[in-house]
DNA sequence: TATGAATGAGAATTCATTCAT
DNA sequence: TATGAATGAATTCTCATTCAT
């Protein structure tokens, strides 16, 4: 996979050859939004690039490696997003607006990745057939979020409720935001995202609390 | 083109033609809710149904209608499943709760066609590359859900929002449902239809009404 | 292939079977002028006619035997057309003269059957691969044709040539209307018959000239 | 799209580019001359070339190129092998002659793909149904014979007729002969051309007897 | 006789992957 | 590293033919 008589370290990866997979990625993320994943072929990746078929098979060795390079990238770069923002909240209410802002802050300024994940979460299938982006991407998030609540629900801030059922219904609405851009792309996602902060706080806090939850 | 004297009318289909279509669309929605859209070929289609390839394109010209089959078929049993439940309600929160209930319980006893239906709105192009689940039909089930809002509000049963967000809101989580199956398939859907009607009944209620909303 | 308890003698076809078959071949005529020999599919065919596909084979085991009929049946309708009409002239050159408008007549007054044949005589094979309008056909009409001129040059009538090559020469002039004809819908016949028949008549005819012309 | 230091143009093929299209332009002229136009699937194609059916694809993205690339190609080479030899001639008579027997001659030494040029004629259709080689191309090569013997009539060396119709007539002459060779593989065509040139002659000059011929 | 469902072979085309240069 | 030619499997669709009713 590698050549073997290389002189430095066996596994670092050369500046040229991290650019080339970055740019090919890129490439792939765009041919795949665009395209829909059935059609974006390593051709039309290759074209994107601008690089020959075969610049693409010797960096990745299959088609599901520059898929999986993509799936690892996407929630990278959202856990990077997310995690400053929801930390610097303090209260676990402003967490979870944090929470959901910031997602939908992050999918508004990275459309075109994440229709393409829409599309690799429901196309992509690995070998075996089983699905690329499987339970453990979603239950790991379900996880995250779920601490984030009961948190929230020890520190008396938010009412009783089931928080796996309550994270996981959050963080399905905000993943259906993804292919409702695909399809409705003047979409508002700002206001979208407050609206969603509002429904979920009204929805997690202490009644009482309700109104002000809206107010900022 | 037909003999003259025929006196039954042109395109009435036979009922073994009936129930062939009905069968091919059964076998399809189980091939693409196993296999995913692009692995679901006419081969593993005919494979299920126990017949030859040529059957299927003998009774669909085209794969194109057995798949849009399959997306009349499934909305007109929703429509048909949730209509009566949800006009079995007086109340607007009742009509709401019935509206989310009815639709995940629908869900929960269709899955394969359900997650089958994911596939295909991901998946499945037209010729011209355009989905065949396209803006439409989202807008006309928003628009649908938007109107039971807006009488609510205008009752005074429901507080002031933007109806038309929470309506997209409300269609996203349901629909986000499918594809959760599809990873997490021993899901306990009553529990979260429960759940569901809880968190909008809450976000849409007029803030005193919240803890009753729970109740039934 | 037929009925075993047939009361009537064996290999009589019965009127209401006569008819049909000239149906069918009347409907493949039109389909393969249409559509051309490739796309003249048996549903086609069966459409035109308004029947079944089952009935096409019924009637024709193979659909190579529906070709076989529209050969048949055109050519014999040809000579007796063309038959008469050049034993009514008495001069060699008069014969000639007919022989040649006589069958463009034909071709004027029978356009779908001979496009069709053209359609056949160059894509239709036989189960082996050989054409399915063979040498034969040629050899045949060509010899009646060499028979009429030699007749005239033994008259002294016609002058000294190769009989075979201006009876090949004439008859390729011929056939080659009804390509033109599917090309050139609007051609006017009668014209280009009364052009064919000086051409050849100069050609054929003893005159003081004919010597040089074939100088350099 | 291209790496920036290119100094080549862009569409530039290489040479084993064009030797590869010219290889299976010749393979398939070989197999549609044999096979007849409909059997001469890209599989036969492939079979002759002794390479791959992707190969074949891989060159012309769809078999219609093949078809259309053969045509361009016969019709260069007769253009090519023609034109010089009937500008040889500087009379009217001598240029019909040239034009005849040069077109026979090409026929005669390319008989293959002039086979295949009829079944393409008469058997290719482009995916809206219409005839590959159309109107067009007869009418093109009808215009330039038309010329040449305007051009003798004005000069006074040919006699007054129609010029459209004796260009066709010529012309249909002279294509009648790659179908008679598919079935006459013997056939002599040198005698076959010079009587042509002599028919044609004898047609198109001032002769005493010219009136008198067309009379009846 | 007639129907129309069923069959299976064969067609074009797409595409991930391999490989020599 | 890069190129692009080559491969062969997979897929959709067409169609002549067979057959039960």
């Amino acid at each position: 996979m590698r050549t073997k008589h290389e002189p430095t370290p066996e596994d670092v990866p050369s500046f040229a050859e991290t650019a080339r997979r970055a740019q090919i990625v890129d490439c792939a993320i765009d041919a795949i939004a665009e395209l829909g994943y059935a059609k974006a072929s390593v051709d039309q990746i290759a074209k994107r690039a601008g690089v020959s078929k075969g610049v693409i098979t010797y960096h990745f060795p299959s088609k599901d490696e520059i898929v999986h390079a993509i799936v690892a990238r996407v929630f990278a770069m959202g856990r990077a997003y997310m995690e400053p923002r929801i930390m610097a909240e303090t209260s676990a209410p402003g967490r979870l607006r944090a929470y959901i802002e910031s997602n939908l802050a992050f999918i508004d300024s990275h459309r075109k990745p994440l229709i393409a994940m829409v599309e690799i979460a429901v196309g992509a299938r690995n070998a075996d057939g089983s699905l690329v982006i499987g339970p453990q991407s979603l239950a790991q998030r379900v996880a995250t979020l779920e601490e984030l609540l009961r948190a929230g629900q020890k520190a008396g801030e938010f009412r009783r409720f089931n928080a796996r059922v309550m994270a996981l219904t959050i963080i399905q609405a905000i993943d259906g935001v993804p292919p409702l851009l695909a399809r409705v792309p003047n979409l508002d996602l700002k206001l979208h995202a407050k609206e969603l902060a509002t429904i979920f706080t009204l929805a997690a806090c202490r009644v009482a609390t309700g109104g002000e939850a809206n107010g900022r």
